[in-house]
RNA sequence: GGAGAAAUACCCAAGCGGUUGAAGGGGUCGGUCUUGAAAACCGAUAGUAGGUGCAAGCCUAGCGAGAGUUCGAAUCUCUCUUUCUCCGCCA
């Protein structure tokens, strides 16, 4: 959520941000609207003051002996006038709530307008790999060293879906354990969060209710909750309508946890095996900063996210993306994107962003400074990364002439020291 | 899943239709006393959201959330949520 009053001040301005985010709109309605509110609040408080007055009258009156009943048709006059000026009131508030809500975040002034076709690659880490000798893709290396079993999961679980068997399982659990040592290491605090959470969740972290068929909704609950599509939902409203202390920012966290989404209408022929399920596995990192801090944190994130990688020792490379392709909460995001060879294309295992005060105004996360005033906090996001991108990656990029693939070092301690994956004999 | 109880400010807690936006206590902050501290005493202390104003301030909302009854609701009614206790089931 955008603040209001910026909005208003900045009509054109704010136009053209969101144009560069692709979304067209014309705000006249809205701030048509918001004057209208206020000069009816305006108003409605006039005569709720006058009413309460005359009501907290009435004990006096009635000890002195005097005539009640003027008072309280006076009263019930103005009550009447309010009722129907509140419902009105109420009607417009919805009104601009509509399109509040549905409003992006504003992207930052120095990112390019547009789509994905704008963003800009700004760091490249290694070169390429080269191979001399026909590649195979991640999926068939997946089967033929017997880490994830494509046709068992269609049986148990239908489309979408794989199983990590054996040692897959434990180089999937290896990612993540490596992923969560080093999360500790740099000092954040370490979250397992539920996964089903309630709408006010969504709401905050931007899910709802623009994006509510992108979740796994479960209308059992009353009220509703769904499947968390990313910790991220979690861990932003960890500090909803609380309002924190001068001293406890920067709050770092991360968890781990499956993402479970929908991603209707993806592309499901081009991306095939493990590149886009319905649920995956992800570390997700969040920092909660003051607002000039925010940009340090960003750096931070960024830094952690490259450095998991670096340190598996894969090839990528971060892409700053235009103001199109950040998601709708953010004002800015890069994304760390790692090289597939069998497709020839990078694909992103960590996508790091800056929601600026926007998650914090829909979540009402405050702080208070040291003179006592209250200001939004920033959030922020990044990967930490996705498992379902760089286990393919690792597959690909390290695999070997013999069909054996490299097991990264750093994850070597974590799957009890095997340093190559075999191909089975079937 | 069944039965019951509860939700009031930083915490505990009173209030059950009207000078209550809220007694009392604790805490916190300031002061007196003291060489200093403790104790005692005195004083201060709703945070928030929205509106309005250059500002001081003023107005509105707000006693878990939402709706209703009433001239008037923390107080009465309904719905929901959460917490606790007991029973059942269970990792």
């Amino acid at each position: 959520m955008n603040d209001l009053n910026y909005i208003l001040n900045n009509k054109e301005h704010v136009q053209e941000l969101l144009k560069r985010k692709l979304y067209d709109c014309n705000l006249d309605e809205l701030v048509d609207l918001v004057a209208k509110k206020r000069k009816l609040q305006q108003i409605t408080e006039t005569n709720k003051a006058e009413q309460n007055k005359l009501s907290k009258s009435v004990p006096q009156v009635k000890k002195a002996g005097g005539d009640v009943q003027e008072i309280f048709a006076k009263v019930k006059a103005l009550s009447n006038e309010n009722k129907e000026n509140e419902e009105n009131l109420k009607d417009l508030e919805t009104k601009i709530n509509k399109i509040v809500f549905a409003l992006p975040n504003l992207p930052d002034e120095d990112l390019l307008g547009g789509g994905k076709e704008n963003n800009k690659p700004i760091y490249i880490f290694k070169e390429q790999p080269k191979f001399d000798f026909p590649i195979k893709d991640h999926v068939e290396l997946a089967e033929s060293l017997g880490l994830i079993d494509y046709q068992r999961a269609a049986k148990i679980a239908g489309n979408g879906a794989w199983i990590y068997t054996g040692l897959g399982a434990r180089l999937e659990w290896a990612l993540i354990n490596f992923f969560i040592s080093e999360h500790i290491k740099d000092g954040f605090t370490f979250i397992l969060p539920p996964h089903l959470l309630n709408y006010e969740s969504g709401f905050t972290a931007g899910q709802f209710p623009k994006f509510e068929q992108d979740v796994f909704v479960l209308n059992d609950f009353n009220p509703e909750r769904f499947l968390l599509p990313t910790a991220e939902t979690a861990l932003v409203n960890l500090h909803r309508n609380e309002i924190l202390g001068d001293s406890e920012l920067p709050k770092k966290y991360f968890a781990y946890t499956p993402c479970y989404r929908k991603e209707a209408g993806s592309y499901r022929t081009e991306e095939r095996g493990m590149i886009r399920g319905y649920q995956f596995n992800k570390v997700e990192m969040v920092e909660y900063t003051k607002e000039d801090d925010s940009d340090r944190a960003f750096e931070e994130l960024v830094g952690k996210a490259k450095s998991l990688v670096e340190k598996l020792g894969l090839h990528y490379r971060v892409s700053k993306l235009a103001a199109g392709d950040c998601s709708h909460s953010m004002a800015r995001t890069y994304d760390i994107e790692v090289y597939l060879p069998s497709m020839n294309i990078y694909k992103e295992v960590s996508s790091v962003s800056n929601a600026r005060a926007y998650q914090a105004r829909r979540g009402m996360i405050r702080y208070k400074d040291e003179e006592g005033k209250i200001h939004y906090c920033h959030t922020l996001n990044g990967s930490g990364l996705a498992t379902s991108r760089v286990f393919p990656a690792i597959l690909e990029q390290f695999q070997q002439k013999d069909g054996s693939v490299l097991v990264p070092e750093v994850l070597q301690p974590f799957m009890g020291g095997i340093k190559v994956l075999k191909p089975i004999k079937k």
